[in-house]
DNA sequence: GTTTCCCGGTGATAAATATCAATTAATAGG
DNA sequence: CCTATTAATTGATATTTATCACCGGGAAAC
């Protein structure tokens, strides 16, 4: 980690969180005062499920994972951590832990805020928590519809929602490195890593997508639309 | 629907939800003077997903489901919805819409809170919001656990999670009257209908459980417990 | 009272998915 | 460049789970 920070202050960052606006200058000085920054390296880990939630944590610029440690050293990857986006699991306002943990995937640059703080400003600033309750709310929505999907979809459907994914909200492009190994996407998917890579096969012979190793490009996304809505 | 009150006010009601007593006199005054009591019967639909959230509700008596309708009729049923706990989904917050369809089991007596007064109050009293982070908190860690279970658990456990979770959160009795069909506990645990009937099965003749069609009696706990977290 | 429909239950079978074993490809360290 | 390790891939097989077809019973509808 460095201790000097490179980003100048919350006021002028360009990557902050939108709910930020809300704030009156205060008291986003007082997140700025009590923020510390860090870099991590690929596959370091940046909030450990479990530990106390002394921190909320933003990315400034980089991709991270964040997954839930099951049994048997299961994991079930929830998201890719993206700049601009709160990193807060639910346990923050329910046993002062963790929910998941977070990994760096590429280089990340984070910023992370001190939770006591955090709170005490949702408190007192209306707006601000109407906005946390937003946000909070949508991922809510979007781990219930995950649930449903992946109770009901397929192993087709549900590797097909998460290439979609990747291509709508991580890289906004049809065309994109896959970050995640085969393996990881397993974890994402609930498949076996074997099935992943049979799948994924099938999708490319049949026109849908290319795929090499690394690589991903949509070719039909009406076909990969379709595969992902019908199951 | 009944148009008179059975429920006096909220200031004397004993089922309300906890949170109310962060209201001032005033505020709780006013979510008295929006209120509707409304009274179910079993089956009938007290809540319907897609339709706007004009309304949080609250159960003063009685049981009711809360379930997500999904593809070609396929329902997830989330949970049993009880007195004293607030219903009301993350779409309030995201689309406006309810997430999911609420409907009665028993005979249910229930107080709908108007919305938009209800939000109001969560922007002006910052130990209300704060109490509402974390009921909406609590409930989002339990749907990502649940995913999680539902994911890297067989039918096995989760089925025994079920049963547990009827027993320890719903009636808080060994012995409890199972108000759900096999359907629908099918539909709560993403096993078909059979393979529900067969378990239960298998957990009696094994002296897990006794069970006739309408009730359960948990006759050994901890290898239930055991069956539910060994997966 | 009869019919209809849903529920619980059972056995047989099919489909989906995971696991195992082995091979090749890719990559990081020396 | 060479080697050790990890990831990707493949085919064969086992396991898990769903579906289908059917029965009997009970409750609700006519």
């Amino acid at each position: 980690m460095s201790v000097v920070n490179l980003i100048s202050s919350c006021e002028t960052c360009t990557r902050r969180w939108k709910n930020f606006q809300h704030l009156t200058k205060e008291e986003l000085n007082l997140i700025n005062d009590n923020r510390y920054e860090a870099t991590f390296k690929p596959g370091e880990i940046m909030m450990k499920q479990g530990s106390p939630t002394s921190n909320a944590l933003f990315i400034a610029s980089g991709m991270a994972k964040t997954y839930i440690e099951g049994q048997n050293g299961k994991n079930f990857i929830l998201s890719i951590a993206l700049p601009g986006r709160l990193i807060l699991g639910p346990g923050a306002y329910v046993n002062s832990r963790h929910t998941y943990t977070v990994a760096a995937i590429t280089a990340v640059q984070a910023c992370f805020i001190n939770f006591e703080i955090f709170k005490q400003i949702v408190r007192l600033n209306g707006a601000f928590a109407e906005g946390l309750l937003e946000d909070i709310s949508a991922k809510s929505l979007g781990s219930l519809t995950r649930m449903v999907n992946l109770s009901q979809k397929k192993m087709h459907g549900r590797l097909a929602e998460t290439l979609l994914y990747f291509s709508d909200v991580v890289f906004k492009n049809d065309e994109y490195e896959m970050i995640l190994s085969r393996q990881e996407l397993g974890e994402m998917t609930n498949m076996a890593k074997e099935c992943v890579v049979r799948i994924l096969k099938e999708l490319e012979d049949s026109g849908v997508i290319y795929s090499d190793s690394s690589k991903i490009k949509i070719l039909d996304r009406e076909r990969l639309v379709q595969i992902s809505t019908k199951g």
